[in-house]
RNA sequence: UCCCCGAUAGCUCAACGGUAGAGCGGCUGACUGUUAAUCAGUAGGUUCCAGGUUCGAAUCCUGGUCGGGGAGCCA
């Protein structure tokens, strides 16, 4: 009768000396001919189980010997504590039950081109290094919502059928709708729960959104989580608060309870652990200065006219002079999105602000303070050349008790490639949706 | 969309105009402390596709397909 498992492998040391059933799948095998090791994964951790010929009945041994990479398997044996083995506990092993046998694995504890590991991608995620950042990428985006949750925010999903562009910028994903025309897949969130904040006063979505930009980097994906907060009554500087005291609570909660992944990934935690408020902010015009005077520093890098928008060699130049993440705020309006309040002060420029990632990760928060006048808002629609009619829902919020308000996106899996240190933005997601890749 | 690069055994690669190879993995055997074990043996090929140049093409040329790196766009 097959035993369930008694244990978990994370778990193992409270265990130790007595006799337990694992279940999980072969990470690897040495046979040394009366004795064979086995390396037991079960989604929570690893551990050797070591299978002596003499101790075990023939069937046992001629079982574990047949096992083969992936195999599932139930092992049975006491723990025991040995020095010499991986994590300080093996398993004396009593019983082996193969559960099924596997045929020659595709992935080998070798090197392997991206190509032939993208193309096996939902066999690459059992690899220690995937399953790492994986886990990381939960935390990241159990910690973001819980973090949201105690200052009070109540999640307010987007719709992912869109009627319309939202922004009027990007390219979009069309399907066929109905009767209704064409839907959009959305490329954000924001519009929507500008909705929900004048009904809860703090409110975030999170889930995938849609960009049909023919982006070829390792920091763009088609497909992409956002979590995307918005407060009633908050200002620019509302805002810029929230964001850094929100990123850096997930990053120290990732210290802490991810540290034994982020140490499989080799990850270097010093920029993380000095990544506490406040944050350093540049305007967009001390960001041009500091481009001017410094641009020979990072190849590709040229000084830029006002009115243009930062590239990625700027933004790495910007983020490679501070230590932890740095806002540049207050762009020109005309770069922008229409719905971006002016600066009182200075109305060619927004109140809004994009974080740069250390280390040449990137922008991984773009926000803003929102219009809230009825009569600028309209005039914003027309003279981006959008459908008026369209924006009439957007609008109403504006006629009924409108408020400032502010709020901003998060791109999970950037934040998770700089957190985890990745180099590209395509393993910090299951199944990445990209330009030339939809398979698996 | 633009610029650059690549495709040879299951995987990672070599052969650069003259008989298509190695390491790893697989399979068979040996081994009581391995952990990307070691040793011996063994199987495994439409050199991405189509056309061209040549006595002869994995190799040179043209076109295509698939993919990689970067730019723009953005999170």
């Amino acid at each position: 009768m097959p035993l369930p498992p008694s244990a978990s492998i994370a778990a193992i040391s409270r265990h130790s000396g007595q006799a337990v059933t694992l279940a999980g799948w072969i990470a690897g095998k040495t046979e040394k001919g009366k004795l064979v090791f086995l390396r037991l994964r079960d989604g929570s951790g690893l551990i050797q189980c070591v299978v002596f010929r003499k101790n075990v009945a023939e069937e046992t041994f001629t079982a574990a010997q047949s096992l083969t990479l992936e195999s599932s398997c139930r092992i049975s044996g006491v723990v025991r504590a040995d020095e010499r083995a991986p994590g300080g506990f093996e398993i004396d092993v009593s019983n082996v039950e193969i559960v099924q046998l596997a045929p020659e694995y595709p992935i080998q504890p070798k090197e392997h081109g991206v190509e032939f590991l993208m193309e096996h991608r939902h066999l690459w995620v059992r690899s220690a290094k995937q399953h790492a950042l994986l886990r990381i990428r939960a935390e990241i985006t159990a910690a973001a919502q819980e973090w949201l949750n105690d200052q009070g925010f109540v999640r307010f999903d987007s719709p992912i059928l869109t009627p319309c562009a939202a922004e009027g910028t990007s390219n979009l994903f069309a399907t066929q709708y109905f009767d209704l025309g064409s839907a959009y897949l959305g490329q954000t969130g924001q519009l929507y729960v500008e909705a929900g904040m004048m009904s809860f006063g703090k409110v975030y979505c999170f889930g995938p959104t849609f960009r049909a930009e023919k982006s070829k980097t390792r920091r763009h994906l088609t497909e992409f989580w956002m979590i995307e907060p918005e407060m009633a009554f908050a200002t620019h500087e509302d805002n810029l608060v929230l964001q850094e005291q929100f990123v850096s609570a997930i990053v120290q909660r990732v210290l802490e309870r991810r540290a034994a992944d982020l140490a499989t990934l080799e990850r270097d935690t010093a920029t993380l652990e000095r990544c506490l408020p406040p944050f350093p902010r540049i305007t967009y015009d001390d960001a041009l200065d500091l481009i001017a005077r410094h641009h020979a520093e990072v190849e590709g890098c040229t000084p830029l006219p006002w009115g243009e928008d930062l590239g990625a060699p700027h933004e790495t130049l910007i983020a490679s002079r501070f230590d932890r993440p740095v806002f540049v705020e207050r762009f020109p309006s005309a770069i922008k999105a229409f719905y971006m309040e002016p600066d009182p002060q200075r109305p060619d420029v927004a109140l809004c602000a994009d974080l740069l990632a250390p280390e040449g990760y990137g922008e991984i928060i773009g926000g803003s303070q929102r219009i809230h006048d009825v009569a600028l808002l309209e005039r914003r629609i027309r003279a981006y050349g959008l459908n008026l009619d369209d924006y009439q829902w957007y609008l109403d919020l504006r006629r009924y008790g409108s408020v400032p308000h502010s709020g901003f996106g998060m791109g999970i899996e950037r934040a998770t490639a700089w957190i985890a240190g990745t180099h590209h933005i395509r393993e910090t997601i299951p199944f990445p949706r990209m330009l030339y890749r939809m398979y698996p």
